[in-house]
DNA sequence: CTGAAAGCGCTAACAC
DNA sequence: GTGTTAGCGCTTTCAG
């Protein structure tokens, strides 16, 4: 039992075993060449001292600290947290600790202090998980602040030089859409996320893509600009509705959209899917509760966290090693369509 | 510009700037002790080869790290992330750096080798955010694992001798069903989440004290058990309405399985909140969007963790400058209620 | 205003 | 098996 005032150091667990600090040194990291007499006195004083080695001093010699930085925004929502959640598990069951900042603002443009900041605790490499939004990027490919490890880059466009794992919105957006026109609908809406994210962007060219090469004229009124938010999809449908009145589905970029597109539809009395179909996109947990429940997209954010993780220690391990390895490697998952309710062409039976 | 290669030291800066490594330490500390000339230059040099001060070297000699050590759980939930993003925020503001530890399990009991592996990356003090379930805080009075510096516990029940920042989950529970009690039901219901939550149990005790002040007789089939997932709600719903069948309200003990009953009463033809009214407790920024909008308690997860940073670094700094404070603080918070359609008695007019 | 020496807590490299 | 020496990158203390 230690007196809980102050740290207990190597050089006192020595002294107070008779031995020197490097068979202290040896006893803790485990290594054989230790007498058993010697190891068993010298771990019973660790306990009676509490003593616990630095990991900092470790760090600073051994040019390594087994830490990995990430750097996030938005918290507050779900997205952003279900990816450091992958990150953090992976990291654990890496054996690497995690140093966390968060943006105050998505749009962040300042990164250097943030860079800097994880550079100066020595992090073995970091995680750069902001999604990509207007300019926030532009700094990517500035040398000046190029640093001697490595960053891998979540959620963003795929770029040259620079090593990237990312969601296929693209796709995802296509595969949607696909199932709309595949149900048979042929008027189909979409209300898009800011188009200054790039995910939004990604989303909204599939939903175009699919229509035309379906031979059906997509028109600038059949889309609408939401914020992600609920609330923001309210006005959107209804001007969306007015504006496109012909139209008898809706793929809406995100699960919160759609179900502000919900409570619309509900309150003009809109029957979904009968009148209206909607497919979402992320599969939040409370889609499939949703009245009806939502088709969607379901992007697993976990595992893009976990695999942001295995890549950048692969990459940490490998300078270890010297092994030269491909710099910039591209990995990109592609999200899977959860079919409920919200999009069903319903049979005769069904319409009571 | 720097090659991307290796760190470079204050001693490179120094000898390429012709002075002693201190000299540029006093330089990047920014002490006025240094001729302007010799600064600019210095700080020219700095510049040119990409000098980045180690902050972890500057930790090991000052024992002091700025960095904070965060215990967290569940971040795939949508709580713990608003709670880390409160805990993230006030840190920046207040110049700390994060060191994040996420738990596999809320339940896991193996805490010391989480404590130790912060402990030895000197973090200044600790902020423990793993909801409190079972047995799950029996370390907490176990002095062999006490630490020479603070250590701040989250969403748990005071106890002597232990910092605490908590939400007052027993008068969140009193508010919501006060309001239905007002509201004039009479027969009312509770889901509440697994019983080895303490925040589960706060709830349901509220619910019980509240309606027995009131006149109202409880009995145990008044209430079934959850487990904070929408999906268990729909059964547990089910069950309790049967067993319980002149329900006219029902206090779920969050959000998400509020939405299974709604769900659940919306395929069984029960009108909300004509034949069963709802409260949830969360306010989850969908709560608002379900059909009927669901009347909660509002909790303010994000001010529970910038208080606890503001407290932990509080007593960091009070240790710092030698000043005695009371050890053990308790900071409760208590939540608001927010009135929507779920909820309200109907007026005849509202009736059609 | 500037520099030299010592040392934070630890481990690599080498001796014995 | 174990100890000694040196030094990771920085700051504190004290001289000048």
């Amino acid at each position: 039992m230690q007196a809980n005032t102050k740290r207990s150091t190597i050089k006192e667990v020595a002294s107070a075993a008779g031995v020197s600090t490097q068979t202290v040194s040896r006893v803790v990291n485990g290594r054989p060449d230790v007498s058993d007499e010697t190891r068993v006195r010298v771990q019973q004083i660790i306990k009676d001292l509490g003593y616990r080695p630095s990991a900092i001093a470790r760090s600073l010699i051994q040019q390594r600290s087994f830490t990995l930085g990430v750097v996030t925004a938005g918290l507050k929502y779900i997205g952003p947290s279900r990816t450091l959640n992958g990150i953090a598990s992976a990291a654990e069951a890496a054996g690497y600790s995690l140093l966390l900042k968060e943006l105050a603002h998505f749009h962040a443009n300042d990164v250097i202090p943030q860079l800097n900041a994880l550079y100066a605790m020595h992090v073995d490499g970091i995680i750069w998980a902001v999604p990509e939004i207007g300019d926030n990027r532009a700094w990517v490919n500035d040398l000046s602040i190029d640093l001697p490890i490595p960053i891998l880059y979540l959620a963003m466009e795929p770029r040259e030089g620079v090593s990237v794992v990312s969601i296929n919105n693209y796709q995802g957006g296509r595969i949607a859409v696909e199932h709309l026109v595949e149900q048979g609908y042929r008027h189909i809406g979409h209300i898009s996320g800011p188009l200054d994210w790039w995910e939004a962007r990604q989303r909204m060219a599939a939903w175009k893509d699919v229509l035309t090469e379906a031979g059906i004229v997509v028109q600038d009124h059949h889309q609408v600009e939401g914020n992600w938010s609920s609330s923001s999809a309210v006005p959107a449908f209804e001007k969306l509705y007015n504006q496109y009145p012909e139209m008898d589905a809706v793929f809406v970029s995100n699960d919160q959209m759609a179900l502000g597109v919900t409570q619309f539809a509900c309150q003009k009395a809109l029957r979904i899917p009968q009148d209206i179909a909607i497919v979402g996109f992320d599969d939040i947990a409370e889609a499939a509760y949703f009245t009806p429940p939502l088709t969607t997209m379901h992007q697993d954010q976990h595992e893009l966290g976990t695999v942001a993780v295995q890549e950048v220690i692969k990459i940490i391990e490998a300078n270890q090693s010297g092994i030269e390895i491909e710099e910039s490697q591209t990995i990109v998952l592609t999200p899977t369509l959860v079919i409920r309710e919200s999009s069903l062409r319903q049979k005769e039976v069904d319409r009571k």
